[in-house]
RNA sequence: GGGGUCGUAGUUCAGCUGGUUAGAACGCCGGCCUGUCACGCCGGAGGUCGCGAGUUCGAGUCUCGUCGGCCCCGCCA
């Protein structure tokens, strides 16, 4: 390539009229008019009208001739003004163009199997087999560019506040609790096996005992899980640990990141601070423990209406330790049977035996059920849930888990479905006051909710644990906390256990024996008994965060090169098999 | 592990209760065209109906299996 270029395609304005341009890029689209020949030039920034004319430059016309779409070349040429009525207003270099007077192709290009633009519809299938060229599209550049700037002003903020950027290793070890571990064998110790890190969580931790003080890392995960369309196999945190710093610390620093991010890239100004809300009240009012609280459609506890209720379903579920819940959708009695029907399969799907249901029409009480209630059922009902004319109540009945599970979810498919979430609102929400242990039925164990390296809620201390013979139950809390978006969880952190023999106390809680806590953990137990200051910290999942604010649903959007849900690369054809002598030299055999 | 949905030309799709030679749009190729920007006009090529069995006189269409994409449940500290 003999010619330089000398700005990108997407830049030149009236004022530079005139000036003797370079230009590369690929050909967005040619139109040859038989005499006059018009290329759209396109690169990272933009598109420019390129002119071919026989007059000015018989040589670079008849070049031109042969140029197709996504042929890449370099043009040098004088910018001049369109004349008024070719002007291009859609475009932001519409008022020029580059009459070219010298050509040179640089490399040819097969036919795209799909069109280059944003408006092409094309199967996630085809996306991801060229990849390379859905890249192209300027919507997924632009989400690149937005990921960049998240990364960008990430560093820039925890820089600012003291924050050191440490790598903590790729090939580590597998540990027990928490999600499969991608394994990678060792050739020099056959027979073992690294894990790839499903989060750097440890290693942060020990960086607090060496007295770094402050950490961050954009991290790389692995989690070797079945996907979602926010769940990849790799996927990237901004991770951060604190020391000399409990919760308050952590949620004002991110709440501060968060801010800007928002206001830098989005536009969008968040005065107040973010609510926060007990996981127990997030759970009894929404269902999840990660809310979406953009609308209403609240779920309302019939329990005690239903205690001792002729409707045998209800009873049978609270006398079993269960809840009766209910939500109420305004104008839902206008929907039809099959809507309902709809909705009742779509709760099944989340663990639901049956969905009850009451229509309210001009005061009448449309329902299967109602004949099964007294009269002073029916009245409580009323009251509690407040009903109107045109409401549609929707009733679960089950253990309290199943209950939230099955109204969490029809909330959200119902705001979904009726259009009751305002697009231009974004709730942020600090959930805080998890449970420290859940029951895993199993396992027939408890298990740490966040991770076995949380530390107890300042108002549930060490006492407690220790009070608590034959098992710690589910009422402990921890000092954790998530934040949420518009129901979706950002990312979660918390007050990490800084004493040894705390640490060995959950360790123990969890039925995680002294012998197995030593072999696994021994290391981070040992660090804690050497002056482990006290920490705290948080890891935000940057797919999501950037899916959010570029306004799409799937991760896969914003991942240069993402996998499918098979976890499998469409494009090279990843995970493969390998040679015999390959697996031979790592000791290993394949027993299929 | 389970449920749903999709798979037809390069791409996105249509193809009815099974029935003659599987269509459209865009793209592609050739020709014409000196101001277009979704350029226009004329002509043309292009198909393992994902794959494999089965039912049938006959399968893109029905059945079973299988592979793959997507969505969801389980799972994901």
């Amino acid at each position: 390539m003999k010619l330089e270029r000398s700005c990108y395609c997407g830049e030149p304005r009236e004022q530079d009229v005139g000036k003797e341009l370079v230009l590369c890029g690929w050909v967005h689209s040619r139109r040859d008019h038989g005499g006059v020949i018009f290329v759209d030039l396109r690169d990272r920034s933009g598109i420019v009208q390129l002119v071919f004319n026989p007059e000015h430059s018989p040589q670079s016309h008849a070049s031109a001739g042969a140029l197709r779409n996504e042929y890449v070349l370099v043009a040098r040429g004088q910018l001049r003004a369109r004349s008024d009525d070719t002007v291009n207003p859609n475009m932001p270099t519409g008022k020029v163009e580059l009459m070219v007077g010298e050509l040179e192709i640089l490399n040819a290009s097969r036919p795209s199997p799909f069109a280059i633009d944003d408006e092409a519809v094309v199967t996630e299938n085809t996306r991801l087999k060229f990849r390379y060229l859905d890249l192209r599209r300027p919507f997924m550049q632009k989400f690149l560019r937005l990921r960049h700037e998240v990364c960008r002003l990430s560093r820039e903020l925890l820089n600012s506040e003291g924050f050191l950027e440490v790598e903590t290793p790729m090939l580590t070890r597998s540990t027990p609790e928490g999600a499969r571990d991608y394994l990678v064998p060792s050739r020099v110790n056959q027979g073992s096996f690294f894990a790839l890190p499903q989060s750097p969580q440890l290693f942060k931790q020990l960086l607090m005992v060496s007295g770094l003080d402050r950490y961050y890392q954009i991290a790389r995960c692995f989690r070797d899980e079945d996907l979602r369309a926010d769940r990849q196999p790799e996927f990237t945190q901004i991770d951060l640990e604190m020391s000399f710093a409990g919760s308050e610390a952590v949620m004002n620093l991110v709440e501060g990141l968060l801010k800007k991010l928002f206001s830098e890239l989005a536009g969008l100004e968040f005065n107040a601070a973010f609510p926060r809300m007990p996981y127990a009240e997030a759970m009894a009012r929404f269902g999840s423990d990660r809310p979406d609280t953009r609308f209403g459609l609240e779920l309302k506890d019939l329990t005690e209406v239903f205690a001792g209720s002729g409707f045998k379903v209800f009873k049978q579920a609270v006398d079993g330790g269960g809840a009766v819940k209910a939500i109420v959708v305004k104008g839902g009695a206008a929907m039809s049977r099959k809507e309902i029907d709809d909705l009742g399969s779509y709760a099944s799907d989340f663990g639901a035996k049956g969905m009850a249901w009451i229509k309210i029409n001009e005061g009448q009480w449309q329902s299967p059920i109602v004949k099964f209630f007294s009269d002073g059922e029916k009245q409580r009902l009323g009251e509690v849930l407040e009903i109107e004319d045109g409401d549609l109540v929707l009733f679960a009945s089950d253990s309290e888990q199943v209950v939230h599970a099955v109204l969490g979810a029809l909330r959200c498919k119902i705001a979904a479905d009726r259009d009751l979430i305002d697009p231009s609102r974004f709730d942020f929400l600090w959930v805080t006051e998890f449970p420290m242990f859940e029951w895993n039925d199993d396992d027939k164990r408890y298990q740490a909710l966040h991770h076995p390296f949380t530390a107890l809620h300042p108002d549930d201390g060490i006492e407690v644990l220790d009070s608590l013979s034959g098992g710690p139950g589910t009422a402990l809390r921890s000092d954790a906390y998530d934040i949420v978006l518009n129901g979706v969880e950002l990312g979660g952190g918390s007050v990490r256990i800084h004493q040894p023999q705390l640490q060995r106390k959950v360790f123990e809680a969890l039925g995680i024996g002294e012998e197995e806590a030593a072999e696994k953990f021994g290391f981070l137990v040992e660090a804690l008994g050497y002056g482990a200051p006290p920490h705290a910290g948080l890891a935000l999942g940057l797919d999501r965060l950037v899916a959010m604010l570029a306004g799409t649903d799937s991760i896969r959007d914003v991942i240069a090169f993402p996998k499918t849900q098979r976890a499998a690369c469409l494009l090279t054809q990843a995970p493969s098999t390998v040679d015999a002598a390959q697996l031979r030299g790592l000791g290993l055999r394949v027993d299929l």
